[in-house]
DNA sequence: ATAATATGTGACTAAACAGTAACATATTAA
DNA sequence: TTAATATGTTACTGTTTAGTCACATATTAT
């Protein structure tokens, strides 16, 4: 079971980390700024929540004098969704919407015994 | 930050997990039909990952006389999806479309070609 | 009852991870 | 130059996680 993202998903398996991703959402942000957003953590703590981020691509890090802008980059994000979670919403899809507009990739409906419920 | 679905993301972030979601995804299967699946694994093993994946709910397990079968949940992974992944959409949206909206710091320079991870 | 099958649990080892403390480098300001 | 700021690195610790082995329970068949 071998995956080019599981660097990503570990990366996001993190609440820290998913945390620094959504601050950095708005705009880019200093290490220093990053780091004054979680008071909780050590700088360094912060930061090697940062470098995982980096390792795996979802912050790429611009230079600035003295200063570290980090920029989140949502490409990894897409393709996790777009090569896995996707994957799963025409098993909502059909919950919710059962029929209709989409016709087109029916599949699934052949365990008609899913229990559903959580 | 704490986060409710940290148990979800912490179970998908492992390749053998989503392997065996995905396994599930056709139709449910008894917990030896997973441990046939994955040979280099003992039995232990990925009865443990199935725990993991229980305990997130992203398996609900039916007994059925001495066997358990276990069926994919999609719920959880659509709350991943809803909840954040779609938060990032926008901005992926963005590149594409390439609005002027990102006055305030003026710093991002049209980053849109981000070095893609992967 | 015994045997075979399917699943469950406790104890354990090794590796990975989150976190800190202390120290080091690079840049800017004076 | 010195001092202050912003970031980077090495070393270490406690906890979690992945994995195995041996044993236990539950169900079905004979």
């Amino acid at each position: 079971m071998s995956d080019e993202l599981d660097e990503v998903w570990k990366a996001l398996s993190d609440p820290t980390r998913r945390g620094i991703l959504d601050f950095l959402k708005p705009r880019a942000r200093t290490t220093g700024d990053i780091v004054e957003q979680f008071p909780d953590l050590s700088r360094f703590g912060v930061m090697k929540h940062i470098d995982v981020l980096r390792d795996a691509g979802l912050i790429v890090v611009e230079k600035q004098g003295r200063e570290r802008i980090n920029h989140l980059n949502v490409i990894p994000i897409r393709q996790i969704h777009d090569r896995w979670v996707s994957g799963f919403r025409s098993l909502w899809a059909d919950v919710l919407i059962d029929v209709g507009h989409m016709a087109g990739d029916g599949n699934v409906s052949g365990s008609g015994d899913a229990p559903g419920g959580a």
